[in-house]
DNA sequence: TAATCCATTACCCGATTGTCTAATATTATT
DNA sequence: AATAATATTAGACAATCGGGTAATGGATTA
């Protein structure tokens, strides 16, 4: 949480590494189109490019960039889920989920699987160098032609008893680094004592960690508080 | 580089006429902060601002404008009742919700209520600028600060079913109904004993079920269960 | 009919969890 | 320099968890 705003202030301000992308994507000229349209501009580097699926993974976990491409209609493994798999492999990896279809369960499916963005393959090249941006940043960005069917798919919520007061940003008490870091670990269903290894501290330290963790995300148990922290995407 | 957006805008589009924005915001200093950040752009025009939810919908149903923004924490009428009504007067209305809370709650009662942008309060004016001109021609835009909380909340679509490919669904065994009683109430933190009861059966079967469930999703721990069921929407 | 799957219950046992109190070192903040 | 917050460690304790094995009845299916 605290990182993500690190890194808009990192991306504004300081213009450090340009942002890595690898692109997926099947059409040979849909390829060297985006490469083209993206390698236009200083701050973003078109690292690798595959055609496949699989191909696509390898280069992933090789190159490791900030941002992925990904057609969706790709021959063999799909691009769903490759996105997944992709998520798996490298969790903080933001994905732009590519095509030229407008269909709503397709976009669903790849916003609610890894992707944070969505876009239609007749966007301006200039605009998808702002998108990649964005997304690198953390951004959730959604093309206008099935922007609005997206915020349908979204849960409905009762208003009534709404009330925009204290309830959590006065009543929330923040987490610590340390504790964040914890946090990670516990969500990934590792116990204490693995915590307490990866973080080279005693058992005691992990617990005691653990324990105000859960008190300040007012939750009785572990299994609580990783599912909450993974609802509202602190990790 | 910052200018990027501005210049594709201009040489593509006509320089027409700028987008028109009206603020609904309380507090006056940010209000003319605002203003000022948004005027600066010469594609922007701020035609009017309202300190409550009231005069604002006049205004809005006055001048129709291109865009609104809409602060959450209004008094009298909230910012999402005001929404509502405001996509009721004018159905086409792009509006952008800006608050400083990050409340999964509210994100998404804002997004699902007609918002089609997200903004925490801390954003860049530049930044700003930027999403008014995205959100003007139909882009859904969210902070990265809520954007992994939004997604998550988009429904899960089952992607066993409509994945040519067996690679993710093959090694695995299907949960029984049961099951997914037992994991409902696992993934909201209730221990075997409260399952038990829940279920109105002994904890011995609780448990049984959950062991099961453990090894159906090849995991270690209800932790990793409660995560994965979350994160693949299973529940 | 026989085979299979499911839900249910039971017992044992070692490992883990969450809470408590308590102390010390390090690091901001004032 | 003094104060506060955070990170660290420790010991102890009741409760819970996860795995193992095993038995029973019901339902579906081959």
């Amino acid at each position: 949480m605290k990182g993500g705003v690190n890194m808009v202030q990192n991306a504004e301000e300081i213009q450090s590494k340009p942002i890595s992308v690898i692109i997926v994507e099947d059409f040979k000229l849909t390829r060297v189109g985006l490469r083209c349209a993206l390698n236009a501009n200083d701050d973003i580097n078109v690292v690798a490019e595959a055609e496949d699926a699989i191909e696509g993974l390898k280069l992933i976990e090789k190159n490791k960039p900030d941002v992925v491409l990904m057609d969706l209609g790709l021959p063999g493994m799909n691009g769903i889920e490759a996105m997944i798999k992709c998520k798996e492999m490298i969790p903080d990896i933001k994905i732009i989920a590519l095509t030229s279809h407008d269909r709503s369960e397709e976009v669903i499916a790849a916003l609610s699987s890894g992707a944070s963005a969505y876009c239609l393959k007749d966007i301006d090249p200039q605009k998808l160098a702002d998108v990649v941006r964005d997304v690198a940043i953390g951004v959730c960005w959604i093309d206008p032609m099935v922007a609005q069917m997206t915020l349908n798919a979204l849960p409905k919520i009762d208003n009534i008893g709404f009330l925009p007061n204290k309830s959590s940003s006065e009543g929330r008490v923040p987490l610590t680094e340390r504790e964040f870091e914890v946090l990670k670990h516990l969500v990934s269903g590792k116990s204490n004592t693995e915590i307490a290894k990866e973080l080279i501290v005693s058992v005691h330290t992990a617990k005691a960690h653990v324990c105000s963790i859960l008190q300040k995300m007012c939750v009785n148990d572990r299994v609580q508080a990783a599912v909450k922290a993974v609802k509202e995407g602190m990790v």
